[in-house]
RNA sequence: CGGGGUGUGGCGCAGUUGGCUAGCGCGCUGCGUUUGGGACGCAGAGGUCCCCGGUUCGAGUCCGGGCACCCCGACCA
């Protein structure tokens, strides 16, 4: 029996990807290659960089698009910046070079000369685009300026992983300028929300808003912001990020206005960005077994349609189904695909597919053809319980109605997993370190000071993610997880990406 | 940047102490049979064995040097 059983195993882990439950990070890095999300990473010529293949890059448009509509809808404008910065401009805010010059690509030559300043090839626009408001705003009535770009940035990365951290990646980056505090403030919380709305209601991702402590605060900001994902191995993700950069970059770019009252005043600056990591988020929290779980509102290919036939008489007839069920779902806004392959049986498409993630497939064979009836199978649940037949004339109806269903149970599913790995501490570091160690959240009263967080990363490997924006017990203090002393706010702590 | 490892058809690997024609599985191409949960048969194609040098009658194998990549630890959307 125990040969057997080992022989089963042999067969599984060559056909398909090692188990999530047995290998979470072997399982992640065989998936994004075997879904055809990227090029092997191994055989990409660049190192750290990665090659998007066009599935992957589908879902990446889906995840531009949700975010694009709900710029736009805010009053954002995008714009295009240089990829190439000069040199000094991030010399000009201390801490801002200060935290990226480790991870800088720069340009010494062009056009087979030295050139006379080296430009950095950017790793975030704050600098330049910073340059440009100060020669495009003077007046309060110029304010406030809303500007977003979709680009690639350039961070050299000891470490990477695909999508996760890569040496280039895409991203969008927004940048506004406005006329007091209280309005970047502002700002830089509906980014967050935007952020926030995005994750849960489009990625089906349930994630906590935040404030990130000193530590973990973007380079020349005054205070940033987070939302917090828990992945399917417990470690938490940032998934996006909003800045209020005060005035930091407005006096190191001068980026100034004349006010109301004739006198000059600097801008109030935000900056905000998600990334190509947030497809890592997805696969990362909704993956199973078998492979991807994409939400059917990102979801490259919605619906996936499968003829099955024995010969041609029969293979007639399904098709003529299969075309007409085509053009109601195309008529639908549905994005399906029809797997015409006839050098793989179904059973094989059927793997196939659930490993790409695709929420819903149709089967259509001949006993659909005589009974008038299409089979359903749903990608969130599993084997015959997932599976129903019904009646061609409302499979339209039904298949909207399931991949409601499935976007739904994705997000609820996320949320219960995260919700049971989430565990409030008081005082008892102990405690805290296990929770941690165990691969679960902590969330703890915390000073937030440089020497806690130091301690925390030095015991046991976990940084402070954020202070949720939500507290528990507002208005009330408790002692700091690390000294014991009095603080009035409370830390999510885990393993992070 | 410190520690460990690997370079052999597209992918995963075998090739032990040198030996002649470099092999296996998967994939690929063609033909036929199949097709409701990862099909099968037959016939094919595909290799400067990472690079350079050395030892030898003979090097994928031994020696020297180089290069590349992967994994594990310190910094990061």
């Amino acid at each position: 029996m125990a040969n057997v059983a080992i022989e089963e195993h042999l067969i599984v882990s060559e056909l398909a990807v090692t188990p999530r439950s047995q290998d979470f990070s072997a399982w992640y890095n065989e998936i994004v290659v075997k879904a055809e999300l990227v090029d092997n990473p191994e055989r990409t010529p660049v190192r750290g960089c990665m090659i998007i293949k066009p599935y992957g890059y589908e879902l990446w448009e889906a995840v531009k698009s949700g975010l694009d509509q709900r710029f736009k809808a805010t009053g954002h404008v995008n714009a295009y910046f240089p990829v190439f910065i000069p040199m000094s401009f991030l010399q000009k805010e201390a801490e801002h070079v200060e935290g990226f010059a480790p991870e800088l690509a720069v340009v010494t030559h062009g056009g087979g000369k030295e050139l006379e300043e080296p430009y950095v090839i950017r790793p975030t626009s704050e600098t330049i685009i910073g340059d440009a408001m100060s020669r495009w705003i003077q007046s309060y009535r110029d304010l406030p300026l809303l500007l977003n770009q979709w680009a690639n940035v350039v961070r050299w990365e000891k470490r990477t992983r695909p999508f996760l951290r890569t040496s280039e990646f895409l991203w969008q980056e927004g940048h506004t300028a406005h006329a007091t505090y209280d309005e970047a403030q502002a700002e830089a919380m509906q980014m967050l929300d935007i952020y926030a709305d995005f994750a849960i209601n489009e990625a089906a991702i349930p994630v906590i808003k935040g404030q990130k402590s000193n530590q973990e605060r973007f380079a020349g900001a005054l205070a940033s912001y987070t939302i917090e994902a828990m992945m399917g191995d417990g470690k938490a993700l940032q998934a996006g990020t909003s800045h209020n950069l005060g005035q930091n970059f407005a006096k190191a770019f001068d980026i100034s206005y004349t006010d109301i009252n004739n006198e000059l005043q600097y801008c109030w600056t935000t900056s905000w960005g998600v990334s190509t990591r947030m497809i890592g988020a997805i696969i990362m929290a909704h993956g199973d077994d078998q492979g991807l779980r994409l939400p059917p509102r990102l979801a490259p290919i919605q619906v996936v349609m499968i003829p099955i036939y024995k010969n041609d008489d029969q293979k007639a007839e399904v098709l003529a189904v299969v075309e007409t069920i085509g053009r109601q779902l195309q008529g639908a806004g549905i994005r399906f695909h029809v797997d015409r392959r006839e050098s793989v049986s179904p059973g094989f498409k059927y793997n196939d597919w659930e490993m790409r993630g695709v929420p819903l497939r149709i089967e259509i064979g001949p006993k659909d053809v005589e009974k008038g009836s299409a089979a359903l199978a749903r990608r969130d649940i599993p084997g015959r319980d997932g599976k129903q037949f019904v009646d061609q004339a409302v499979v339209i109806d039904k298949v909207n109605e399931t991949l409601t269903a499935i976007q739904s149970n994705l997000l609820q599913q996320a949320t219960e997993f995260r919700d049971a790995r989430r565990h409030e501490v008081v005082g008892d570091y102990q405690r805290f370190s296990e929770i941690i160690r165990g691969g679960e959240w902590a969330l703890t009263w915390f000073s937030g000071s440089a020497e806690a967080e130091a301690r925390v990363k030095e015991d046991i490997q976990a940084v402070s993610r954020c202070f949720p924006l939500e507290q528990p017990h507002p208005g009330e203090t408790g002692p700091c997880i690390v000294t014991g002393e009095p603080t009035d706010r409370m830390a999510y702590f885990a393993r992070a990406y």
